[in-house]
DNA sequence: ATGGTGGTTAGACCA
């Protein structure tokens, strides 16, 4: 199993990319996130004339998550699924291939005071129940997505500079190491234990790929068992140098599953 | 301290 995560800034912008990567790549699953378009809109079309299956839940402009396969895409789950608690379109789970996959947009939190910060902190201690709840169904569970959080120094350029800023903060740190504490292992971070490569570079920073300016925030996590079977996870920065890219690009990890 | 760019969508909002 080969399983890859990409925060797309708009699918219908970037469905062939998505599409040439999974094939060039071999992905067995891509979990995609800001597909940025309500579903009525999404490009279906496009993938399942490139053999490709796909599902998704989406919004006008903003969020939106989808999984892109070759193999059937099965048991989707599309958020809490309660219906008392409308959800923003950022969470994704199905069953590909017999693996448990769940896909997600966390939110960026925009500026740390603000109310969407507060609203990040909030789902971050939420999806503790959704996380419990796939692994007790499940039991080996791979989630992954934007996680808009770099949790180490080694996860950003200017570790210092950024520390108490939104995606670099110990309020966010705290959170998402309850999430993984119960069990998880960041599969780039056991392959790469040096620092300095990074999934996201800011559009605002001028020439953030070639400086090496960036965070890594797309994460790919997995249960003991799982993570046993790791047997590799990296970042490919081809697909973030190309012409009009995401500010994104793919982080993979293959599986002996 | 601020702005720089980009996507969605039609003037901001979000990142």
């Amino acid at each position: 199993m080969k399983v890859a995560t990409f925060n797309a800034n708009s699918i219908r912008l970037r469905s062939q990319v998505a599409i040439e990567w999974v094939w060039e790549h071999n992905i067995d699953a891509l979990l995609v996130q800001e597909t940025k378009c309500e579903d009525g809109l999404f490009p279906v079309s496009e993938f399942e004339e490139a053999g490709l299956q796909v599902v998704f839940d989406g919004q006008k402009s903003y969020n939106g998550v989808a999984i892109i396969s070759p193999h059937p895409i099965e048991q989707v789950r599309k958020g809490y699924g309660d219906p008392a608690w409308p959800d923003d379109k950022r969470i994704l789970a199905a069953t590909v291939q017999g693996i448990r996959l769940i896909n997600t947009y966390v939110p960026n939190g925009t500026k740390v005071g603000s109310d969407k910060w507060t609203y990040k902190l909030g789902w971050l201690e939420r999806f503790g129940a959704l996380l419990d709840q796939e692994i007790a169904t499940f039991g080996e569970v791979l989630w992954a997505g934007d996680i808009n959080v770099a949790p180490t120094p080694l996860d950003v350029f200017d570790s210092p500079k950024m520390l108490g800023g939104v995606c670099h903060h110990p309020d966010e740190f705290s959170r998402l190491q309850a999430l993984v504490g119960r069990g998880l292992t960041d599969l780039f971070r056991r392959f790469h234990p040096e620092g300095g490569k990074y999934s996201y570079f800011e559009f605002v920073v001028p020439r953030s790929v070639e400086r090496n300016l960036g965070w890594r925030i797309d994460h790919i996590y997995a249960t003991p068992s799982y993570a046993d079977k790791a047997l590799a996870c990296d970042i490919d920065l081809e697909p973030r140098k190309q012409e009009r890219p995401s500010d994104h690009t793919m982080v993979w990890a293959e599986l002996d599953l």
